[in-house]
DNA sequence: TTGCTCCTCACGTCACGTGAGGTGGC
DNA sequence: TTGCTCCTCACGTCACGTGAGGTGGC
């Protein structure tokens, strides 16, 4: 029967030994037995037992979750994956807000400062590498534009673009022309 | 000079009278002075210096950072920002990530069990609801193929797919044929 | 007097990380 | 003996939330 060490299972899994020493003290994944020494070991059905639990905590459940998964059996039940993705599903929304305001802040310095402006390709990038398609950044244009039209303004034109084409992604921000 | 009592202003900004309190004890925001029986009163001085963390907040920085960024007189570094957006970029998609995690097991809850498993519509509804456009989907697709091609079949097959499509995917999947 | 707002501790949350101070094993 | 691993507290993190127990103001 093999034995692992408390550090010897965390690696196993990528964790560290104080996961594994609050797991056993929350009563998560108690260790098979001690050493005459005192240590932790673990065997075969410890290392299942982690595998499920990095398998659900991959989802992001919360560790409470996860005991009372386990304590039925391993089968989670739809209701509590459902809203987990609902969840997950908000938080990334308010993240992608938090970008849109980070965003405005980086730009607002860069037109401010004499540093060189953020260039259209560059912002393009960002909002992609920000994991913003291209639905999204309509949305972000029409609300900047319903919010601050003057700041949109000035923002578009610190990206190099010419006041015509401004003019005209302004007019598609507002949905009065249809493509851009 | 008006004054706002803690509760007011808090409600002012949409926050709890504890996260005013909690401001003041770490110093971020002091009101202007006490009453004679000891209220906290706060004035418009506040009531701008408040704005201004909301402001940031809302940008997801910590309080420490915000509190930086105020002592400097209110303008973030370009660096500052930069590393939040990219931290922020990295939790979408770690967040993302979740999601494929989350998903797979509620398919496999649906197709094992006796009830109604997921199908196509509702499938595709989801992933969009959860912040996933098509070239997600399409990464969704190919690193499910590379890492598990057998469940990936079971998967597509489960979601009422006929074998004859669920082959085309799969080689679209595995970059073979350029459109699906 | 009643109800509302305010006050100050102090502890709880979540999932660990980080020492301090000490022991066992090869 | 040297290094490495292990042990057990206990406190820190982050941004508040939640009482408990008490006072002020209209």
């Amino acid at each position: 029967m093999k034995k692992y060490s408390i550090s010897k299972l965390a690696r196993a899994f990528g964790l560290s030994r104080s996961t594994l020493l609050y797991y056993d003290r929350i009563g998560l994944l108690k260790p098979s037995g001690r050493t005459g020494s005192g240590y932790r070991y673990y065997l075969h059905r410890n290392y299942h037992q982690l595998e499920q639990i990095c398998h659900f905590r991959a989802a992001g459940l919360k560790l409470k979750d996860i005991r009372s998964v386990l304590l039925a059996g391993g089968k989670p039940g739809v209701k509590l994956l459902d809203k987990h993705m609902r969840e997950t599903a908000a938080t990334i929304v308010d993240l992608k807000n938090r970008q849109r305001v980070l965003a405005g802040m980086l730009n607002r310095i860069a037109s401010g400062s004499g540093s060189a402006p953020v260039d259209v390709e560059l912002w393009i990038e960002m909002l992609e590498a920000a994991g913003m398609n291209q639905k999204d950044r309509k949305r972000w244009h029409t609300e900047f534009e319903r919010r601050a039209p003057a700041a949109h303004d000035e923002f578009l034109l610190s990206l190099g673009i010419s006041p015509v084409e401004v003019a005209k992604i302004r007019r598609w921000s507002r949905g009065e022309i249809p493509k851009y």
